[in-house]
DNA sequence: TCGCTAGTACGACGAGTATCGTACCATATT
DNA sequence: AATATGGTACGATACTCGTCGTACTAGCGA
């Protein structure tokens, strides 16, 4: 199965703030900036269950926001920083210093 | 009937991303951002009835992002842009930077 | 007073969303 | 081969959202 992602010029602002409008989300989003390499998507810890973390990578993807690589039964993801701040410069570290400083959501 | 508008300090991220994730809302902040003066609600022109019109200005109010004022049978919009800046600082320029330029949402 | 204008309130409807549970499919590991 | 691990797919459910239409209220002007 072939991951669908957005290219840059794809990216569209009311998609992208709308991916980051939950807060669930928005966790995902602060840990994985705060985190030097991708992270396995069970590796975050968020109180719900597996199809629900499904669900929220799969909105922040087709949004843009992250990226998800295969790499054997795992997935990777990491923060689109680079497309984010190319098409919307200064939204990301805008939106990650507005959300509430709390633990990180890493099980 | 009294205006229910968030205090600065409560402000919530979350809450103002979702505002500002659908287009309507995002027309109505991008021409009260270029209007020097406050905007009565009937001087958009969404293509959209009144009552919706109604509820796009009271989602934003209700999440912070624009003060309403009631002055005789008008009610008058204007951007809360140092409430913005203060709490999230950045974020409603790189928001207004990254929606594309289309016509005024004007009447 | 009689309208006209600006806007709200309320109910309805269709679409989308966040969540869950169960079933399922890969890839490793034993 | 059998099992464990990481994750998806699908259906269900309850809730929210964007939109509309109709009815309504408050202020302004003739």
């Amino acid at each position: 199965m072939t991951l669908l992602h957005p290219t840059r010029d794809e990216l569209q602002i009311a998609n992208v703030l709308h991916a980051l409008s939950d807060p669930q989300r928005l966790r995902i989003v602060q840990t994985l900036a705060e985190s030097p390499a991708p992270r396995r998507c069970g590796s975050f810890d968020l109180g719900v269950t597996k199809s629900t973390l499904t669900h929220h990578f799969r909105v922040l993807r087709e949004a843009g926001v992250i990226d998800q690589r295969e790499q054997g039964t795992a997935r990777l993801n990491c923060l689109r920083r680079a497309d984010l701040d190319e098409r919307f410069p200064g939204l990301l570290d805008a939106v990650l210093a507005g959300v509430p400083a709390g633990a990180p959501a890493l099980r």
